[in-house]
DNA sequence: GCTCATTGTGATACATGGTATTACAATGAG
DNA sequence: CTCATTGTAATACCATGTATCACAATGAGC
C-alpha cells in the first residue's frame, strides 16, 4: 500500500510557487515541467489547492500565487486538500455477528486505528512550506 | 488511499486463534466464516503470518496456533507481516534537475515522511493483540 | 496403506483507483 | 479580437486488491 503521488506533486507545486513567485508565472505548463508530470495532472491539483483555500489561479491569463504565507500552510492542510478524507484504514464490513471477535472487532481497531491516523495528521500539521523551503535552501548550499 | 483489508484481517486472525486456542480447531473455513471473506484470503493472510514467525499452521489436519503470546504479539509486526514493505509515501521519481525545488524535493520531503511513517509504526507497536483482547472483553461486558 | 478434510498455490476474473493524454470550450489581459 | 491558458470531460492503460475455482500435497486417524 501506498499513497498516491498526489501530495508530493501538491507540495511541490507549492514550492515552487513560493520560490518563483513574480519571477516566473507559474502556469501549469511551466510547473509541470519542475513536477515531470502532464500538466492536466496540475491543472487538476491546483484546483484542488484552489478549493482549499490555499492559492489562487488566474483562468484565462494563467499563473497561480499562495493565497498565505508559507510559514501558515501545513503539510496537513496539503493532504487534506488533495486526498479524500476517507477512512485511512479499511476494516471488514460484514464480520460474522456470531463471532465475539466479528462483532467487535470494527469498533475495537477502529478505535486504535483512528489514534494512528490522527497521529500522522499532527505529524503533518508540524511541517510547514516555509520548513521546506529552508531545508531545500540548506541542501542547495551543500551542493555548491 | 486506503491502506487494504489485509491487516485488519490478519489481526481479526489472530485475534480468533487467540480466543478459541485449544475450544475450536482454526481451520482457514472456520475463520473465513467469522471474518467473512473467502477462505482462500484467509490461507494466503496465515501464509504471510507464519511467514512472519507469528504462527504456525498444521498443514493436512488443519489448524492454526499462536506462536507467541497475545501480550508479545504487536500490531506492528502483523503490519509487517502483511504489508509491502515499500515507502509509505510516493515521490515523484523523475523531477527536473534544472529546478532547485524538483532536484531537491525527494530528499527533503522524503526525510520529513519518513519521520511520518516511523511515528505510524511507533504507535502501532504501541498495541498488542492482547491489549484488543481486553478491549473486547470490555465490549462484550457492556452489551450484557 | 487408505481415506478425507485441509492446506498451499496457481490461474483467472473483476472492480477500483491512479496516472497519462487528447481534445475543446471558456476565460480574460493586452 | 487574439491567443496563451485554464477547467474539464472523455478515454486509455496499468497496477493492485479481492473473490473464486481448481487441484496437488499433506498428514492424522482408522
Amino acid at each position: 500500500m501506498q499513497f498516491s503521488f498526489r501530495m508530493p506533486v501538491a507540495v511541490q507545486i507549492l514550492l515552487c510557487i513560493a520560490k518563483f513567485d513574480g519571477v516566473f508565472k507559474m502556469t501549469s505548463t511551466f510547473l509541470a515541467s519542475s513536477v515531470n508530470v502532464n500538466p492536466v495532472i496540475i491543472r487538476k491539483t491546483l484546483g484542488q489547492l484552489k478549493a482549499a483555500g490555499l492559492v489562487e489561479v488566474a483562468a484565462g491569463v494563467g499563473g497561480a500565487k499562495l493565497l498565505r504565507p508559507p510559514q501558515d500552510i501545513t503539510l496537513r492542510e496539503v493532504f487534506q486538500a488533495v486526498e479524500e478524507d476517507v477512512d485511512l484504514f479499511h476494516i471488514q464490513e460484514n464480520p460474522n455477528p456470531q463471532c465475539p471477535v466479528g462483532r467487535n472487532i470494527q469498533q475495537v481497531l477502529g478505535a486504535r486505528l483512528s489514534v494512528v491516523k490522527d497521529n500522522m495528521l499532527a505529524d503533518f500539521a508540524r511541517v510547514t512550506l516555509a520548513d521546506l523551503l529552508a531545508d531545500i535552501d540548506s541542501a542547495e548550499q551543500k551542493h555548491c
